[in-house]
RNA sequence: GGCCCCAUCGUCUAUCGGCUAGGACACGAGCUUUUCAUGCUUGGUAGAGGAGUUCGACUCUCCUUGGGGCUGCCA
C-alpha cells in the first residue's frame, strides 16, 4: 500500500526557488517520507528562454541545501513532448478534444486544440486539506491544451507526465484548484485513474497578499546567503501552516518525519513572520555541536583575515562558547570577531563618544593598564577582580564601558573579562594604550 | 461581474459542544547586581457581525461583512 504512493514535486526552474514553493516540496517530501512513498522531481522546463542549466542547477543547489533529497531520475517535461502530443491526437481521435481558430490577446490568430469539458454534471473531489470539493462542469469553459505552434500547453503535459510518473498524490499550491477540476476531467477522458489532491494555502506578506520579492527575501537563496540555517528554514515553513498537534516547535528531522500528516495542514494562508525565523535560526545556531561551531568561525575568520592567527585548540573553543549563544545569523559572526583576529577592526563612533570622550577617561585607562600589567595570572576571573577591587562594591560600569570600547570598538560583544583573557595581555595592554592616548578624553 | 475557498491574541497556532480560550514569536516589567545575548519569572492583547440548532457554541447550520484564489495560445 504506501509503498505504492507517489508524489512530486515539479517546478519551473527559472534560477530562483520562491518560497511558497519551496514549502510545497517539503510538504511533498515529508508526506512521502511519512507514508514510505516516493518522493518525485519533475523539472518542467518548457520554457526554453529561463529553463537555462544554470536555472536547472541553482533549483538541485536549493533542494540538496535543504536535505530535500529525491527519488529515482529527475523527470524532465521537455523529453515527454512527442507523449503529450500523442495523448491530444488521442483526445482528438475520441472526441474530447477539437481544433478551432482563435486569436490570442496579443492579437495572433491560429488553430489551437481545445479540450472539451462536459457541459452538465458536477465535478467533485476530496482535497486532503480543503475538503470536499464540488464545481459544475458548465461553469468551466473549455481549455486549450495545444498552441497554435502545436506546443502543447500545461493543464495536458502536466496531467500526461503526472500519469507517466503514476503519481497517487498531487500536493501542490491553492492557486491550482481551480485547474484540478479541469484536469479531473483529462484524467477520466484518458480513463486513467484521478490522483489524490491536497492544496496548500499561499504564504502571504503582512498585507496578506501574496509574499513577493517586494517583502523581504523571498527566495530560498537569499536565506543562504543571509546566515541562514537550512533547518531553521525548513521547520518555520513546515510550522506555517501544519503543526505537530502539540506545543513543540522546534522539531528534528526524525520527528517531522513520523508526525507529518497531510489531514492536519491549514487551509487559511499564512504570513511570514521574518520576526520567528530569526528566532528559529537563533535556535538552530544554538543546537549547532560545538565542535561544529568551532570551525563554523574559523571559516567566517579566515575569510575575514589571510592568515588566521595562530591560536590552540582552547582558544578557538573558548572563543566559538561564547559566540554561540549571543548569535542569531550566522552571518554576525565576522564583526564580532574581527577584533579578536585583527588589529585592524573599527571603532564605532558612538561607543567612542558616549565612553571615551568622557572627562577622566585617559587616566582611567592608563591606570588600568598599570594594574593589569601585574596580574600575574591573565585570566577572566583575575582581572574581574582587579575591576571590581576598583569598583569598591558598586557597579563595575565606569570601568567595564570604556574597557570594552577601547579594545574591541564596539559596545557590545561577549563578557568583558572572557574577551581580555581571549585578547590576551600585549593586545589588551597595548589597545589600551593606545586608546587613551589618541581617543580617550583627559 | 461569474465561480471556488477562507475567517481564534499584532503574527503562527491549540481547541474535534462544556473555556477561568492554552502555547510560541513579538512587545512590556523584573531577576541573573559589566555591555550584548542567553536563561528564568511575569504582564497585557483573541473567537468579524447577526440569526438559528442545543441544557450549553469559538466549535454545527444559514445570512451579512471582510479577505484570498481563478476566470490566457502563463504555469
Amino acid at each position: 500500500m504506501s509503498e505504492n504512493i507517489r508524489v512530486r514535486f515539479a517546478p519551473s526552474p527559472t534560477g530562483k526557488v520562491h518560497i511558497g514553493n519551496i514549502r510545497a516540496a517539503i510538504y511533498n517530501w515529508l508526506f512521502a517520507r511519512h507514508t514510505g512513498g516516493r518522493f518525485l522531481l519533475r523539472v518542467e522546463d518548457t520554457d526554453l528562454e529561463r529553463s537555462t542549466p544554470e536555472a536547472i542547477a541553482v533549483l538541485f543547489d536549493c533542494m540538496k541545501w535543504l536535505g530535500l533529497d529525491w527519488d529515482e531520475e529527475v523527470f524532465y517535461q521537455t523529453k515527454n513532448v512527442k507523449r503529450h502530443l500523442e495523448v491530444v491526437d488521442q483526445l482528438l481521435a475520441s472526441g474530447h478534444a477539437y481544433k478551432v481558430e482563435k486569436t490570442s490577446r496579443d492579437g495572433k490568430t491560429g488553430v489551437v486544440t481545445m479540450f472539451r469539458m462536459p457541459k452538465e454534471g458536477v465535478i467533485e473531489f476530496d482535497d486532503i486539506v480543503k475538503g470536499h470539493m464540488a464545481k459544475k462542469a458548465e461553469d468551466i469553459q473549455d481549455f486549450a491544451i495545444v498552441r497554435s505552434d502545436g506546443s502543447p500547453i500545461f493543464h495536458i503535459a502536466n496531467v500526461v507526465d503526472d500519469i507517466d510518473q503514476r503519481v497517487t498524490h498531487i500536493i501542490r499550491g491553492d492557486d491550482h484548484v481551480e485547474n484540478t477540476f479541469k484536469h479531473i476531467c483529462i484524467f477520466r477522458a484518458l480513463g486513467a485513474p484521478v490522483p489524490k489532491y491536497g492544496h496548500l494555502s499561499m504564504i502571504v506578506n503582512q498585507q496578506g497578499k501574496p509574499y513577493s520579492k517586494r517583502d523581504g527575501a523571498a527566495f530560498v537563496g537569499e536565506y543562504r546567503e543571509q546566515g541562514y540555517l537550512p533547518e531553521a528554514l525548513f521547520n518555520y515553513l513546515l510550522l506555517l501552516g501544519w503543526n505537530p498537534g502539540d506545543d513543540r516547535e522546534v522539531l528534528t528531522r526524525e520527528e517531522m518525519v513520523k508526525l507529518f500528516e497531510l489531514e492536519k495542514v491549514h487551509v487559511t494562508a499564512a504570513m511570514f513572520d521574518p520576526k520567528k525565523l530569526a528566532w528559529m535560526n537563533g535556535e538552530y545556531i544554538k543546537k549547532i555541536p560545538a565542535a561544529d561551531f568551532v570551525s563554523e568561525v574559523k571559516a567566517r575568520v579566515s575569510s575575514l583575515v589571510s592568515p588566521v592567527p595562530a591560536h590552540d585548540d582552547s582558544w578557538w573553543q573558548y572563543l566559538a562558547s561564547q559566540l554561540q549563544p549571543r548569535v542569531k545569523f550566522l552571518n554576525d559572526i565576522p564583526a564580532m570577531v574581527k577584533c579578536f583576529v585583527s588589529d585592524d577592526f573599527e571603532f564605532d563612533p558612538k561607543a567612542v563618544e558616549k565612553r571615551l570622550r568622557k572627562p577622566g577617561v585617559k587616566a582611567l585607562l592608563l591606570d588600568l593598564v598599570e594594574r593589569f600589567s601585574k596580574v600575574a595570572d591573565w585570566s577572566a576571573p583575575a582581572l574581574e577582580s582587579v575591576v571590581k577591587e576598583l569598583s569598591q562594591g558598586g557597579g563595575m560600569g565606569p570601568w567595564v564601558h570604556p574597557i570594552r570600547v577601547a579594545v574591541s570598538g564596539r559596545g557590545e560583544g561577549i563578557g568583558l573579562f572572557e574577551m581580555l583573557q581571549l585578547l590576551g595581555r600585549d593586545t589588551t595592554l597595548a589597545r589600551l594604550r593606545s586608546a587613551a592616548e589618541n581617543l580617550a578624553s583627559e
